[in-house]
This record gives C-alpha cells, structure tokens and sequence, in this order.
DNA sequence: AACTCGGGGAT
DNA sequence: ATCCCAGAGTT
C-alpha cells in the first residue's frame, strides 16, 4: 500500500475500520490516559523541534530506543540544526552514525536535509506527501514526523503499532502487505482525532512497553485488555502472523591487522555494498564458508598485494570474531600482517583517539579493542622493563 | 514479492 | 539459537 493511494478509497476503509473498532473514541480516551501515565521520558519527547524529531525517527528505525538513546544527544549536539547536518561532510555524519548500522539512513537523512536547506528554507514539510518524497522517509516515517512535530493527522504503521493492531482487531493476516492493508485503516482511523501525535506515540509505546512479542505480552497492564480480540480468542501469542525468514548466509572475512606502534592500518571499504565506504581492518570475504588455515593466508596474501602491491607477508592469526552482519553470519578471522608498501590514502594508520571519530564497522571496534586488551594484558605479564620473551604466542582467542 | 541493509537485546 | 526492533529502497 502506498501513499499515493486514492483520498476516496481511504476513506471509504477508514468507515470500514470504524464498524470493525467500535467505540472508537472510548478507545483512544483510554490509550491516551494510559500513555500519559505510563510513557517514558524520551529525549525526542522533549522537543517540537521538526528536525530533532526527524533524528529521532530517522535513529528509531529497526533500531530499539535503549539503542537510539546512546547516540541521539550526541548526534543532535554535533549537528544541532537541519543546516548544520546540510553542511557537514558526509564522513562526520557517518562516524556520528558509527555503530547504529543501516548506514543509509545516514546518508538519506544527509541528503534531505541538503535538499530542504537548498529548496525549502530549511522547513520540513507539514504533510505526509510531501515528507514522503525525502530520502529515507516512508509513509510510516513521515505520518509519526509531521503528526508529532505538527500535529498533522497522519497515521503510523510501524512493527510495534502492527502488533498492537493486529492483536486488538484479530487480524490474522500473514505479516506484510496482507497484514497492512487492513491494519493502515484501523490506524488512520484512530489519528483522526484532536491528539493524533500522542495517539500514534501511544500506540508504539505500547507496542514497546506492554503488547510485546510473543508470549512476553503483559495484557493485565494493557489499557485495552478488556477489547482486544486476540486476548479475548487467546491469540495474542501468534499475532501477528509473521512469514519465514530467509537463512542467514555463513561466510569468512578474512582480516589483516597492520600496526605501527599503537596504530592500525585502516582501509575505507568499496564504494558499493554492504557497509559501502566506512573504514575497516582490511578485511576480505574468503568466497568459502570454512577455508583451511593455508587457504585463509594465500587468499589474504593476495587480497592485500592487490588493495596495497608489494608482498605482504601473513604472520600469526591472532583472534576469530564472530559477528552477525545484515543477513550473513560471518566469522572474522584476523592475521597479523607485515606489509612492504606504504598504503596510501584513503588508508590510514589510526590511533585510538582516531578510531573513536572514525566511520568505522562495528567489527573493527570490536576486534581493536580486543587486540588492545590482550596487548594490555601481556604487557602487565611479562613487565613494562622487559622485552617479549615467548617465540609461541598464545593460540587464538575463542570467538566471542 | 523478494531482497538488501547493521546491530543489539530479550527470550 | 531465534526473534524483532518507531522501515525504506531497489530489483
């Protein structure tokens, strides 16, 4: 179901969802006494600000609150207007960005606000089609922005309101557009009101805090216990009806780990695909689920003789990180490395200090800051006097 | 309609 | 291990 679907034809569903939800007005009263009594104080509920609510929304997407909440004051501190994030390079707002993953977001919440600055005096839009034209902004996205920042009648259909939704009317539907079709009317419906920003915040609170997935569901706290259909048929813990999802695809990243006293060489990975230009310990995918050790150090050899020339030389292999990454499960494997070239820029050697306002991959810090702990770790072992005496160093660490 | 795109926390 | 999260864009 788009946005640009038919006025008519969405209201004629919207008088439809109102027979399936009867008592339509009680219910919203009672959702929203609930939320003012039960909602948690959010940074994002703080401001009116169209932009910070932007971030926010932007942040949120399949990305839990608890999570958002470590980068979201930052984020707005470092770019605290929509010219501000307009004018900072790409690069500060993906290391801002560092760590949420979904990098697109970034680059979609860059851009638009490029475009608003240029062509809309910096305004974001007040209505649904119009903010459903920006980069990254979906119908969902656009009704939760404009209905919260400006009180915009505009409905959410978010994971958290389709749980809600489906559970209360009993929809049945297997997850996706199915699903969506009949549950986009119950929630325009219930924006269609005075409130429509806390009604569509009441519903993903909800969703958030007491209609959870599964059995975790906690209907005695639910203002809506007594109405729901799901409750009522004991059907809560299957809706809604998700569908399968694909398997995770298993691979093995190989990784070099080039230092320079306390630096570590950086590359800034290629320019399309998966975590497109953020900057990484070299890594390579192997093109086989489970190579032999023999195997890892030709194909890293040759990986890295063709990223930097020369003859890199493969040494001990230092750690295995296991990490799943969008929709692969990979196992990095990192080897210390000598390389006889000088890798010139985009790839760098980076202090700590650097790689903390670097856009870098999760995996990268993970893995530097393991290393860094067992560099630690040794150093305290054998003393700060004395040289390294063990010609063996310790097998790799198990995965973590 | 299926796939891509990250990472983390709860269960 | 599995699920899913204040989803959107591309194929």
């Amino acid at each position: 179901m788009t946005a640009a679907e038919p006025e008519g034809e969405r209201e004629g569903e919207r008088g439809a969802a109102r027979e399936q939800l009867p008592a339509l007005a009680e219910r919203r009263t009672q959702l929203l006494a609930w939320y003012r009594r039960a909602h948690r104080d959010l940074p994002w509920r703080r401001t009116r600000d169209p932009y910070a609510i932007w971030v926010s929304e932007i942040m949120l997407q399949q990305t839990r609150v608890e999570t958002v909440l470590a980068y979201y004051d930052r984020f707005l501190a470092r770019f605290p207007d929509l010219f501000a994030l307009a004018a900072a390079p790409l690069d500060d707002v993906l290391a801002a960005w560092s760590g949420l993953g979904y990098y697109r977001r970034a680059r979609f919440l860059k851009s638009a606000a490029e475009l608003l600055a240029r062509d809309a005096g910096g305004r974001f839009p007040r209505d649904v089609a119009a903010a459903v034209l920006l980069p990254g902004i979906g119908r969902s996205t656009a009704g939760a922005i404009v209905s919260i920042a400006y009180g915009t009648r505009a409905a959410v259909l978010d994971g958290n309101v389709k749980r809600v939704l489906a559970r209360l009317a009993g929809l049945a539907e297997l997850d996706g557009a199915p699903l969506e079709k009949r549950a986009w009317p119950l929630a325009e419906a219930l924006v269609d009101c005075d409130a429509p920003g806390d009604v569509n915040q009441s519903l993903m609170e909800l969703g958030a805090t007491v209609c959870l997935p599964f059995a975790a569901a906690r209907c005695e706290e639910c203002p809506w216990r007594d109405g729901c259909r799901a409750r009522a048929a004991g059907t809560v813990e299957s809706l809604p009806q998700s569908r399968p999802r694909a398997a995770l695809r298993e691979e093995t990243w190989l990784v070099a780990v080039v230092r320079r006293g306390s630096r570590f060489l950086l590359r800034r990975r290629p320019p399309t695909g998966l975590l497109h230009d953020l900057f990484e310990l070299p890594a390579f995918e192997s093109g086989s689920a489970a190579p032999d050790e023999a195997q890892c150090r030709r194909l890293l050899a040759r990986a890295l003789a063709a990223q930097f020339g020369g003859a890199p030389q493969i040494g001990d292999e230092l750690l295995l990180h296991r990490q799943v990454i969008s929709n692969r499960r990979v196992a990095l494997r990192a080897f210390a490395v000598t390389l006889d070239t000088r890798p010139r820029p985009p790839a760098r050697f980076a202090t700590a200090a650097e790689l903390r306002e670097l856009a870098i991959t999760t995996a990268t810090r993970k893995i530097v800051a393991r290393l860094r702990a067992e560099a630690t770790r040794t150093a305290a072992l054998s003393g700060p006097a004395r040289a390294r005496t063990s010609k063996r160093p310790p097998p790799p660490a198990a995965a973590s």
